[in-house]
DNA sequence: TCGGACCTTATTGTATACATTATGGCTTGG
DNA sequence: CCAAGCCATAATGTATACAATAAGGTCCGA
């Protein structure tokens, strides 16, 4: 994607995120064409991105309306993740690298670091966190899945998941790491499986436990 | 998607599954704009449309090229798929009302009308199928997994499977099915997603045998 | 002759004007 | 007063011109 055009793509995804564009409510792309500063033809192609990973929802007579996801559809986005992360950890455990996996011990530390502090440094966590899904995801070497699982995976929902974590938590997830680490290197794909089932399984749990009564959500 | 829109998609992607355009093939936004009668805008919706469902491959540099895949490509969407199917078998199951449950009897028996003749009728076979298999991810109420199937089943692998199926496959196709209806009646969520999932996991392998040999085909 | 910078041409990206289609209010007949 | 159709308005869809960028070939100079 080029310039203008990822330019709006981020910039109404942002706009939907921080919910300056609250859920339900219909967008114009003459509007979002201002906003962004670029013309309509960069507009709908974002639009179109958006309306894919389902940030937009389209009325049968072409309006856009910005997508409000309730608990259930979360749920719902966490069970394919569960699932498709899962079938990653178990072609990745056959098919790692001993690079890989030492990159992969290289992350798990670097969690571990940020982790052991008095005040847990929750931005790196995330960062290390998300490096380390990568990685499960570069050994699986499928990418389709890839593919899939990039428009599944929404980012701020990973964020506010691991706002609500706390220290026991947070290690919680470090050990599962460790746990997926131990079934890569001896190549046990099953293993591998059920632990990332697990660990994502917890995740929405978490995210659930600290969002029960708000009914509806952003992305 | 609206008329040029569409109609630029469809024959671009009848192009690719034809042959027409070859796997490897560069292609150029203006000759596909003559060759639908329309303009560039919309023949550029619907290569991003194919693109993201990996018709179209795009190089660093902005041109697109028709996909080839190769068997392990497709293996890859078939396990994908049987993943996902699956999960949508055991939610179905779940969740199916009376009605959806007689719609899917009714094209299982026209599945069965069609296969019950000296020449079985695939073209009959396969639309029925397709609509037994809509009629599931409708009754599964998960608009992501639908939105995530969509982009993985590609017809033309499934026609291509279902031409290279004899008679005992289609019987053993139909009485599959019916499994399934069995499962889906007394809500047994397990026993429905293990009968999709080798459902599958078989056409793969009778998509496979058929296609000994030839290493790459268009998608 | 080989390598590399430059220039030319081919191709994609963006803006804009115009065409088409939906929406909502208003009028008119019942 | 209600409903149905129609018109004005607003939104999206399409075509086209122009801008930016990449590919490929050519012309030097070493």
């Amino acid at each position: 994607m080029s310039r203008a055009s990822e330019q709006a793509y981020s910039q109404i995804r942002a706009m939907i995120l921080s919910g300056a564009l609250p859920p339900g409510d219909q967008i114009r792309e003459e509007w979002l064409a201002e906003q962004c500063g670029v013309s309509r033809t960069p507009v709908r192609e974002a639009l179109r991105r958006l309306e894919s990973e389902l940030f937009i929802r389209r009325s049968e007579r072409k309006r856009s309306f910005v997508a409000d996801w309730s608990l259930d559809d979360i749920e719902d986005a966490f069970v394919l993740r569960e699932l498709m992360e899962g079938l990653a950890a178990r072609r990745a455990a056959q098919r790692i690298s001993a690079q890989q996996l030492a990159r992969l011990s290289a992350e798990n530390r670097a969690i571990e670091a940020a982790i052991s502090t008095p005040q847990p440094d929750v931005s790196a966590f995330l960062e290390h966190n998300r490096n380390f899904h990568a990685i499960i995801l570069e050994a699986a070497n499928s990418p389709r899945l890839t593919n899939l699982l990039a428009r599944l995976i929404e980012q701020p929902v990973v964020w506010r998941t691991a706002q609500s974590y706390d220290v026991a938590d947070l290690q919680r997830s470090h050990r599962d790491h460790a746990e997926l680490l131990a079934a890569f290197a001896r190549g046990d794909g099953g293993w591998a499986e059920t632990v990332m089932a697990s660990h994502i399984r917890r995740a929405f749990h978490t995210y659930a436990d600290a969002h029960l009564g708000k009914t509806r959500v952003a992305p």
